[in-house]
Order: structure tokens, then sequence, then C-alpha cells
RNA sequence: GGCUAGGUGGCAGAGUGGUUAUGCAGCGGCCUGCAAAGCCGUGUACGCCGGUUCGAUUCCGACCCUAGCCUCCA
């Protein structure tokens, strides 16, 4: 198997620390707001990557931590006039539901910052002991960038560049700009915490630092996270963790790329923001993960109405032909070549555009199966495709069921009621009244389903 | 300005030193009461300019353009 390591900047063959084991820490939400789908996207980015590695035989640990405590979620709870584990409680429960929505499989470890506090002040301690943090004038403690001989090495960043392109305000507590915060003193009416500088908080960097080393250990294979994480935070999480712990960090580093809105980035102050829930209101989950994977991960995607109702149409094909389908066992001698090729292309790299065009074509096989009236060889393609879909974590409802739910209302035309229009159309249809079964077509068409008149009778799916 | 990714047919999006990606949309045909779905057929796409090569979209160099990061951020 390869992967696109993002610290060498090659893919390369993928060698587990522990023959036959994974460890992997991936960078989860700061709970103060509504995920977004680029959250999302992350989500289902490494649900996927999951699953493939459990598929290829890895016995994987999956941590993705939870920051419950962050300037933001502060600023947010005193607004709400909650308090921050209110306020957090509540978010961690919505981004439940959207994972379980979008069959983002529960991680292993959910760990929450404010479950590690110990362990982070014990880093911090080292770090002072070691000489790369010190405590500020106005008591804060910081990293020192520059006593860390690789900083820079991941997001290929000079300490010089960075000090000459610098945009940060000057901060008289630091010695050098670039420096981070690992302790925040408290301020009046702040969530804090006691330690030997002073009641306060961590600093955001250091808390992935302490999660991933008391679930995984210092050294384990992936670290992953969005793109924009890269610099500065993974690159402050290796600073912190190799000085602290004296050794080699993720052997490999994996970003996913961003979801974009008109090419453009997302961002609140374009008005372009767009939460899981809010696009769930029109698009089924399934449609939305669908989209989410139909790129290559490293890759930007941009989210729209055109983009979401062509994963749409994707879909409906793949769901169409397993429709009817009787569900058999796997033949491994229809299988094999089909998985060989779907495991080809995720090995290399996650290559999931590739990896859904092998369900396009099982999907064809299927389909010409079945029209050749070779049921047994269309039902063991479907049999395949299922499974294929599966370790996507797509194609797992009912067929029948999923052609048939729509994510918006149904305006009053529940299935009952189309099944009474259909009825009614069949009636005229029998008689020969075919100009009024084209009306009651029409009327049908109106509450957005569409019927496929079959030799077996009249089917109808919501379009 | 520095760093990092990219520029593929109408759209989205893989990939490859010479042979079909795939999906959507289009066109023709089959099927259908008509449709829909499905099947079959159908597109001399690879930013620009040089170079290497028998041959480059694929390798090398220059150029143009785009995006992300350099500030909280999936």
């Amino acid at each position: 198997m390869k992967i696109y390591n993002s610290m060498t900047r090659s893919k390369q063959t993928f060698t587990p620390l522990r023959e036959g084991q994974v460890g992997i820490y991936v960078c989860g939400l700061t709970v103060y707001d509504y995920s977004h789908i680029g959250h999302a996207r992350m989500l289902v980015v490494f649900d996927m990557v999951v699953r493939h590695l459990r598929a290829r035989g890895y016995d994987v640990t999956y941590v993705r931590n939870t920051t419950d405590i962050d300037d933001k979620i502060i600023a947010r709870a005193a607004e709400n006039g909650e308090t921050v584990g209110e306020l957090t409680e509540r978010m961690i429960q919505y981004t439940n539901e959207d994972c379980a929505a979008l069959g983002v499989l529960p991680p292993d470890h959910e760990p929450r910052a404010t479950q590690h506090i110990d362990g982070m002040i014990a880093m911090i301690e080292t770090l002072i002991d070691k000489g790369f943090a010190y405590q500020g004038a106005n008591g804060d403690v910081f990293y020192a960038v520059s006593r860390f001989a690789d900083y820079g090495k991941l997001s290929g960043k000079r300490l010089e560049d960075l000090r000459a392109g610098n945009r940060v305000d000057v901060d008289t507590n630091k010695r050098d700009p670039l420096d981070f915060v690992l302790w925040k003193m408290a301020k009046p009416g702040e969530p804090s915490w006691s330690s030997p500088w002073g009641d306060g908080r961590p600093g955001w960097h250091i808390e992935c630092s302490a999660m991933s080393v008391a679930l995984l250990g210092t050294a384990f294979d992936i670290h992953g996270g969005g793109m924009d994480l890269k610099f500065p935070h993974h690159e402050n999480e290796i600073a912190q963790t190799c000085a602290a712990c004296d050794g080699p960090f993720a052997s490999l580093w994996m970003h996913n790329g961003f979801v974009n809105v008109d090419d453009e980035k997302m961002s609140k102050s374009l008005g372009n923001f767009f939460t899981v829930r809010a696009v769930l209101e029109h698009y089924l989950p399934e449609e939305l993960r669908f989209f989410l994977l139909s790129g290559h991960y490293r890759s930007p995607i941009n989210y729209s109405d055109k983009e979401l109702t062509s994963a749409r149409a994707s879909l409906n094909r793949l769901y169409t032909a397993l429709r009817g389908q009787p569900r058999v066992e796997l033949d491994p001698a229809v299988h094999a070549p089909f998985e060989e090729t779907l495991n080809a292309a995720m090995d290399d790299d996650f290559n999931t555009p590739m990896a859904f065009s092998v369900l396009h074509d099982l999907a064809r096989h299927v389909n010409r199966a079945r029209d050749a009236g070779d049921d047994a060889s269309a039902a063991s393609h479907a049999a395949s495709l299922r499974a294929l879909g599966a370790r996507l974590g797509l194609l797992e409802a009912e067929p029948e069921t999923y052609l048939k739910s729509s994510a918006g209302a149904t305006e009053g035309a529940d299935d009952g009621a189309v099944d009474a229009l259909v009825a009614k159309r069949t009636a005229a249809r029998q008689s020969g009244d075919w100009a009024l079964a084209d009306q009651l077509r029409d009327e049908i068409a109106a509450l957005g389903v569409v019927l496929e008149d079959g030799p077996a009778g009249t089917t109808w799916r919501r379009s």
C-alpha cells in the first residue's frame, strides 16, 4: 500500500511500526458550533482511510480528538449565556448525529482535551526542564521555536522566511514572535485548571501532543487532519512531542483537501458557509458522503447544487442496478477481479474516484446480465457491488428504501399517496386510456416522483 | 514576497511514454402505448513554448494561470 506523506511530499510504501497494527491520530473538531461540510470531509475521508486499512487486515487503533476548551468556545458560551460544558456537550452530540448520518464510524478513542489536562501540564513541565519552553512576563508559558532544529520541516518553511513575512502583532511577552503558547493564564471568570504556573488552560497545540502520546504512545503510524492544520498546528505538535519525548513522532502525515464553495474557500465572512445539517435538508446523507469521496482526498472539491445533483444521479444509477436483485452469496470467481481492482485503487493512496469506477463497472454488469436474462450472474454481480460499496461506506441501504427516500419534505405525497396514484394510473393503462395515464404521470411527476413501467409492473422513485 | 498543490473532452474527475477511466449532459439506435430506467454505439481532451524520445497529455526546462498556507480555521 502506498500513501502520500506530507512530510516527505511523496507517496511511500506504508509499513506500520508494529506488524499488522496501525495507530492513527486525527485532529478532530473544536466544538463551538455546528459542524460544516469541511469538517464532514475530514470525518468522511479518515473514516474511509480507516475502513480500508481494516479491510486490508490491519488492526487499527483510530483516535480522533475533540477540542472542548478554547477561546472561541469560551466566547460562544458567554454569548449564548450557557456554560462551556453545556455548549460543548451539545455540539458533541450534534456532531455525533452528523457522523451517524454520514456513515462515519466512531473512532476507537475520542479523547477530549479537558480529560487530558494533567498530561499536557506534565509535557509542558518537561519542555521547560529541557529548555524548550519558558514563562513570559504575563505568566503564559511559551514554546521557544528557535530551540527546535527541525521546526518548519513539515510545512517547508524556514524560520527566517516566517519572520520576514510575519504579520503577527508584536507580543512583548514572547522572546520570538513565532513562539507559541503552551499554557495560558486564566482571565477572571474563565474555566481554568491549576498548574505550576498558576491557574490557566492549555494552548491548542499541546492538546494534540498530549492526547496522541497518551493513547498511541510517542511514535505511531499516521497523523491526519485538514490541510490548514499543517501549519502551524502540526508543525507545533511535532516540535512539542519530539522535544518532550526525545523520539520520533508520527511516521506519516496525511492532510485532506478543502471543500470550496463557488471555487472559494468556505468562510463565514463570505457567507458561503454550509453546515452539515443545512445540507441534509436538501440532500440525502449518502449523497453528501458520495460527493465528499468523489474526488481524491488531497484535492480541493467544490460544493455546489450541481455537484450534489451529480452525486445523486450516480447513486441513483448504482441503487437502480441493485433494485430487485436478491441477496446472494458472493461468487469468488465473479468478485475477485473487481475486488482486486478496487484494492489496487485504494492501495494507491486511497484513489476513491477509481474505486467508484469499479462500482459503476459492476452496475453495468448487473444491468447487462439482467437484460440478457442471466439472473444468477446479475445477482452475483449485485452481491459484489453491495460488498464493494460497503467497503466505502456506501450502498448499504435497501435499494427500494433509498430510491423512494427524499431529503426534503414530501409535501403531502407520502408513499401511500403515491402508491394510490400509481394504482389509478395502472388501471387507466390497463383500460387503454393513455391520455388519463399520461395525465396522472404528470401529476405524479409534479410530486417529484419518477415512474418506471416494467414487465413486472410500475415502480417509482423520488428524483 | 516565501512555501505547497494544481492546470485533462460541455461539466465533474481518474490515469498513462504508444492501446476505453468513470459519472453527468449531448447525439444515434434498441426497448417502451408514449416515457423512464437499462443496454449498444458515439467525442482525434490533455495551459503555452522548447527539449529528451522512434513516439509525450504522461519525463525535463522555461513561461502563463489558478488555489491553499504564511493570522483562528477541517
